[in-house]
DNA sequence: AGCACA
């Protein structure tokens, strides 16, 4: 609209008609709510365990019943159901075998004002009900979880933007995956995969320096993969396969280590484009840079690791 | 489950 410029903070909620300037439907339901967890679930680890999810703006536990609930407000009604997706079945604890469950809530959750101050005071006088958590889009990029912890930080790849051969399908061309956004503007992107699922029936092959990607369907998209795993520390090199039915993708790191925690970080992520949920990393029974007797002297695979190769 | 490329 031609009067109603994008002011610096838009009332909350805006007043229906005015829709910002990117299609997103202010009535939609962009709420997410979340069961399963175990009773002393802290409404900290929910916030944990999203803030990383794209379009993620807020969260707040309730602790009515027994079991608490939680909430959590997304950018886009895409953008929460891709959430909910994701959350679907998490096992969120292994040792109580609490596993979530997750739907589309009724209404949105109400957020207060000012939601980007990441604010102490926010949270010393309304803790009890609506305890607002910013999404802090603050780029932690880094090294992988130091716990374990799944550290889906790399989701808007640095070098997402990397040519795709012509002819290629890229279903993202259309929104240019903007680096990062404020929470002032919420990101459309009804993408960016990523939440997990727990794996399980994994055979696996000794670890090495590329890492096997598999129950992807056939129109997974090869950029959302690249977006994956290119940011990932020690990325290299990535080949997408399509098999019919399957896709498969191989994807080199610049040693073991690299693709080991790959490996353990990303396991079971939901890959979006991909209709079955999520992906199942296994390492490469043929490495990069490593055949038979072929290219014997090339150092393709970690440094000091040699599997005890059967030399016939 | 499905393992290519140099």
């Amino acid at each position: 609209m031609a009067g109603a410029g994008p002011p610096h903070y838009a009332p909350w909620p805006p007043p229906p008609g005015h829709n910002p300037p990117s299609m997103i439907d202010v009535d939609e339901v962009r709420t997410i709510f979340i069961l399963g967890f175990p009773p002393d679930a802290k409404e900290r680890e929910l916030q944990n365990l999203l803030r990383w999810w794209p379009g993620y703006e807020a969260s707040q536990m309730n602790f009515k019943g027994e079991q608490p609930m939680g909430f959590a407000l997304f950018s886009s009604a895409a953008a929460a159901m891709a959430a909910k997706d994701a959350l679907q079945n998490l096992v969120f604890d292994y040792e109580t075998n609490s596993t979530l469950r997750a739907e589309m809530a009724k209404k949105n959750l109400y957020v207060k004002r000012g939601v980007t101050g990441m604010g102490t005071e926010a949270q010393l006088f309304d803790q009890s009900k609506r305890l607002r958590t910013a999404g802090d889009y603050t780029p932690h990029y880094g090294p992988p979880g130091p716990f374990g912890a799944p550290s889906p930080a790399s989701w808007v790849p640095q070098s997402y933007m990397s040519p795709l051969p012509a002819g290629s399908y890229d279903p993202y061309a259309s929104y240019g995956m903007p680096p990062l956004q404020s929470a002032a503007q919420p990101l459309v992107t009804p993408v960016a995969p990523v939440g997990y699922v727990p794996m399980q029936n994994m055979k696996d092959n000794p670890p090495c320096n590329t890492l096997f990607v598999g129950n992807l369907g056939e129109n997974t998209s090869e950029a959302e993969l690249r977006g994956i795993f290119s940011g990932q520390p020690g990325f290299k090199q990535m080949k997408v396969l399509r098999q019919g039915r399957n896709t498969v993708c191989f994807i080199e790191f610049v040693d073991v280590n690299s693709a080991v925690a790959v490996h353990n970080n990303l396991q079971g992520a939901i890959v979006t484009s991909s209709d079955r949920g999520g992906m199942r990393l296994q390492y490469s029974k043929n490495p990069f840079g490593r055949k038979r007797d072929f290219m014997n002297n090339q150092d393709g695979g970690a440094p000091g690791v040699t599997t005890s190769d059967t030399s016939t």
